[in-house]
DNA sequence: AGCACGCCGACT
DNA sequence: GTCGGCGTGCTC
């Protein structure tokens, strides 16, 4: 037998791969790419992918070790995945064993096997012959008439034992055994809602694309109908015999939205989100790999899951931050779903009330197919926003006194008032009135929130916490708390509003799945009541009696040290205020504002987040900021400012000098530097961050240039209290 | 990133 | 006496 060895990515962060001599007797065509493989390396067990076999290797013969096991006897990962994960690879600078952990279910990771997703279930294998004894068993087989196949918990949920199942099998009737769980399909589906011409339009347009790549930006305002449309064309890729995959922002896969999924196609669909635990996305992953699901709906990461019949990506909210991963390899979700997209040549729809620049940008110049939804389903009519000034109006509990009749009104008329502030907790400043000192956090470069149930001092950028001081800590003196969060909101509507239902959402008033559901419930009465919440309130559900949005802090955005800080504002503002009036009572939007004469504010009032994003557009062209041009960071960490701001010098240094060597003939080098600079919040849990930013026209010369420089940062002797990370096309600057 | 190895402080 | 703190070095 030759000599062979088998290239492995490995899950850490080094890029590069390792080479493993074969298990004793197997031979090349034991290793297909794609194979999982558990090895031991640097002292621990770890699952790997093959990559490929070759019949030398550079690493001397005392180091290879062997191939421990394989997961599976056939590869888990396919060519699509694995080139793929290249593609990420290099597009994110980011080592290869690590990205194609994505790919993975943590069972998988940790060395589990398939089989382990399987359940119990008993299945039909004959007619009945003779009559039953008992009505329990008789009871058990009517099930099994009409469905042959039943998961042992099924049946024990619906009362039958096991005793009473073996009974069955004893007469040859069922017998158990180990399967897949089938994901839920509707027996008898929804029928599909009437289209209005716009939509009839885009549905046409879509529809006509499947079988080829074609990017779509479908950009509808609230309550015009999105999903109907993407429901009508998940629907004619079904009948095509085609897979589909929809992504939706972190809080958007609510009960109410994969209902309305579910009850609308005999196919099965299957879920992949945070609140499932490694068993059920083990499960959910093998379904949509083996074809057995036929629609996947998911956040963010169910990007990676491999689908064989792939005919139809959808994202839907595209804007939507959570698409972007803020750790580890940072991907956006919705870049990369383009990627696969093209790779399928299959077409992909973008959907959004308030599209990121980016995405307007590519539908503007032809790049994506742009198609619009403006009249509101149902002949609803859009709500009516107005700027309220603050400028020396007498305020109440951070409202302006103006407003409180205008809620009163909304709630004699026994409709619901919602009020949207984005901080937490019951007040954002606490300070000592004689000596001005303030609650500081003691890792971050934060002030700390009071809070008060529980009651302490929180800081919202670390898990630091401690109880309130009685008095002042430095000088004795008395303590007052400045600025209102939800909490304190809540308090106050009380007191002013003493027989109205307040309902709060926010991280810390709804916690687990089933709080936000009695909550919603309770709101679906439908009975006269103040909500009161932050962005988990905004997006995406449906509060039909709502006919008054009071936006309290608008301002926040306005003047953010983040270019994108104004675009996020106006996607946020556009999303509370199509909450109000979508049935027949039209909705009334104040936003409160110190700064009412603000264009850009105005702009979005009087016409919308559409020439709102058009002007924002214009003024990064101007600026030569993306999406006009590209971006990168560099970002560096360390409990000592020094180490971390020296590295980036350094980079910064090296970076210039390939740029003159590499250009030596341009005025202007191909990429743009700024920096290294302090991160807007220099420290965070204790760790002091810095940030070299690269800004390029063109793509190619950037990634060179960052190739080159994680070549040199590679090459850096490996420190635990430096760490540094690529964030390639950034969505907020930290 | 882990994890093992190694060399100095406060516990049974 | 040793348990364990985390500095540093390596991973086919």
């Amino acid at each position: 037998m030759t000599f062979f060895v088998v290239n492995v990515a490995l899950p850490v962060p080094l890029r590069r791969t390792f080479d493993y001599l074969p298990q004793a007797g197997e031979g090349i065509e034991s290793y297909p790419s794609g194979l999982c493989v558990r090895v031991q390396f640097a002292g621990q067990l770890l699952t790997g992918v093959v990559l490929h076999t070759a019949t030398h290797t550079d690493v001397p013969a005392n180091k290879l070790k062997a191939i421990l096991a394989t997961l599976e006897p056939k590869p888990l990962l396919g060519v699509e995945e694995l080139q793929l994960a290249q593609w990420l690879s290099e597009y994110y600078h980011h080592s290869l064993g690590a990205v194609l952990e994505l790919f993975l279910p943590a069972m998988i990771r940790r060395g589990s096997t398939l089989a382990e997703a399987d359940v119990r279930s008993w299945r039909k294998v004959q007619e009945p012959s003779s009559m039953l004894k008992g009505s329990k068993q008789q009871a058990l087989w009517v099930l099994f008439a009409r469905q042959p196949l039943w998961a042992h918990s099924q049946l024990t949920a619906q009362g039958f034992t096991l005793a009473q199942m073996q009974k069955l099998q004893g007469l040859g009737l069922i017998q158990e055994e180990l399967k897949l769980p089938i994901p839920y399909a509707s027996p008898a589906p929804n029928p599909a809602l009437m289209l209005n011409a716009q939509q009839q339009q885009a549905l046409n347009a879509l529809s006509a694309s499947l079988g080829r790549f074609q990017p779509f930006l479908l950009e509808g305002i609230t309550g015009s109908g999105k999903t109907e449309v993407y429901l009508r064309l998940i629907q004619a890729a079904l009948d095509k015999g085609l897979q589909a995959l929809v992504l939706v922002p972190e809080i958007g896969l609510t009960p109410q939205t994969v209902r309305r999924f579910q009850a609308r196609f005999a196919v099965p669909v299957a879920l992949l989100h945070s609140g499932l635990n490694d068993r059920e996305r083990l499960q959910g992953w093998r379904q949509a790999k083996e074809g057995v699901a036929r629609i996947l709906i998911g956040t963010r990461s169910a990007i990676f899951t491999p689908m064989p019949e792939l005919g139809l990506i959808i994202i839907d909210e595209e804007h939507d931050g959570s698409f972007k991963q803020q750790d580890g390899l940072r991907y956006n979700a919705r870049d990369f779903a383009m990627v696969r997209a093209r790779s399928n040549g299959i077409p992909i729809v973008l959907g959004s009330a308030t599209p990121a620049l980016e995405t307007l940008h590519n539908a503007l110049s032809g790049k994506y197919q742009h198609l619009t939804l403006q009249q509101r389903a149902g002949g609803a009519k859009p709500p009516s926003i107005k700027l309220h000034s603050m400028q020396n109006r007498p305020m109440i509990a951070g409202f302006s006194q103006a407003i409180l009749p205008v809620m009163r009104d909304h709630l004699e008329r026994n409709k619901q008032v919602l009020v949207f502030l984005n901080r937490r907790g019951y007040a954002p400043l606490v300070a000592c009135q004689s000596c001005g000192w303030l609650a500081q956090c003691r890792y971050c470069d934060a002030r700390m929130t009071l809070h008060q149930s529980p009651s302490r001092l929180q800081c919202h950028h670390c898990d630091y916490h401690n109880p309130v001081p009685p008095c002042c800590p430095k000088c004795q003196g008395a303590l007052v708390d400045n600025g209102q969060g939800t909490e304190k909101v809540q308090e106050a509507l009380r007191d002013l509003f003493p027989n109205v239902p307040i309902h709060r959402v926010d991280r810390d008033s709804i916690s687990g799945k089933q709080a936000f559901d009695r909550f919603y419930e309770e709101v679906h009465k439908g009975e006269a009541c103040i909500l009161v919440g932050t962005q988990m309130l905004a997006k995406g559900h449906h509060f039909p009696d709502v006919t008054l949005v009071v936006i309290l802090d608008a301002d926040s955005g306005l003047f953010s040290h983040d270019f994108r800080g104004l675009e996020h504002s106006a996607q946020l503002i556009e999303q509370v205020a199509g909450r109000a009036g979508r049935e027949q009572d039209p909705g009334e939007v104040w936003i409160q504002t110190l700064y009412a004469a603000h264009p850009m504010l105005n702009l979005l009032v009087d016409s919308g987040y559409h020439a709102l994003a058009l002007a924002l557009l214009a003024e990064r062209a101007v600026q030569g900021l993306p999406p006009y041009s590209r971006m990168a960071m560099l970002g560096s960490d360390s409990t000592e400012a020094q180490l971390a701001r020296t590295l980036l010098q350094q980079v910064r240094a090296l970076a210039e000098q390939h740029l003159k060597i590499t250009y030596p003939k341009h005025s202007l080098a191909p990429v743009q530097l700024l920096g290294p600079s302090p991160a807007i919040m220099e420290r965070r849990a204790g760790r002091f961050r810095f940030q070299l930013q690269f800004f390029s026209s063109d793509r190619q010369a950037l990634h060179k240039l960052l190739y080159v420089l994680t070549q040199f940062l590679e090459a850096q002797k490996p420190n635990a209290k430096l760490r540094w990370h690529f964030d390639i096309d950034p969505m907020d600057i930290l």
